[in-house]
DNA sequence: TAATTTGTGGGTAAAAGTGGCAAAAAGTGT
DNA sequence: ACACTTTTTGCCACTTTTACCCACAAATTA
């Protein structure tokens, strides 16, 4: 559904454009409705169709009460979900709370994830970017712990 | 299916000349339609038939969702591919946001990969290739650490 | 050397992205 | 409850980018 990259500059009011080649796209899978959250693994935030977002609100809700990463999922992520609506211009309002969390300020990256879309500062996205080629590298090199999966994907 | 290095000229919209021996092929096995995307081992970019890139797509998708390595090249590689279309003089237009990554400038070299193409800066490639030798030499000359592989690559 | 093909550089029109204004809505205090 | 301030939202206009087209130059071929 989602793929690539684009950088998208936050106006002062904290509202960012979509790009125009999901626009169409958006309004059929979900009218243009949309759920943003924080990302608990990474420092960025996460947008969703909403009945995408409803599918992993379910699983959530379907974890026994008592698992800490449950609860921890519900609290943070749950909690902090808010709906969007695409306005008439193609652009959706980034909640004031969540831009902190994800240190969002005038230069962006929205990248697509398939399913859902990752919303990223520039700085962030770089050193993200940096890091884990370090890391992708250091693999490589390390035949020994080298995953199956990893020697498995030729390309 | 491809070979051989190429230099090309970018031109100031960035845009890129494919090899006109590339043409035809290009159009038979997937319409032109390519994809391009960052390489994580390398500073260069990757340049795939539309149906060469999908088969890599979906071994990344079929990656465990916990694993690190599957949510690396998910994010950095699948989330920065986009799809292209060879314009009616034989062109591709590289996207800006992917030629920082890469330090395209002006002069590049077009590498052909077998089932994919790599797009590299001149600047780049070279380096890379002095870099490359050096390693090389010095692996042929440690017989102690030379692979099987290696050994038996007869020339 | 002429003719054809390939590579390169612009021009232009359309589309997309961005910023700002102003009306509307919501919030605040008297 | 009303007036005033602040925030939000919709709209419009400007700027930048992209896509498409054409023209010229270089290289290849006849």
């Amino acid at each position: 559904m989602f793929s690539g990259s684009d950088p998208i500059n936050m106006d002062a009011k904290g509202r960012m454009a979509i790009p125009t080649r999901y626009r169409a796209l958006l309004d059929t899978v979900c009218g243009s409705e949309l759920v943003i959250t924080i990302d608990m693994k990474s420092p960025c935030l996460t947008l969703s169709p909403l009945p995408e977002w409803k599918k992993f609100e379910e699983k959530v809700a379907a974890l026994p009460a008592m698992d800490d990463l449950g609860e921890m999922l519900s609290r943070f992520v749950v909690g902090q979900a808010k709906d969007l609506q695409v306005d008439g211009s193609g652009r959706i309002l980034i909640p004031t709370e969540l831009r902190g969390y994800a240190a969002l300020d005038k230069k962006l990256v929205l990248v697509g994830r398939t399913q859902r879309l990752e919303i990223w500062s520039e700085t962030n996205w770089n050193a993200e970017r940096d890091k884990s080629q370090e890391n992708y590298r250091a693999m490589l090199s390390d035949k020994e712990s080298m995953s199956d999966a990893l020697k498995n994907l030729s390309w």
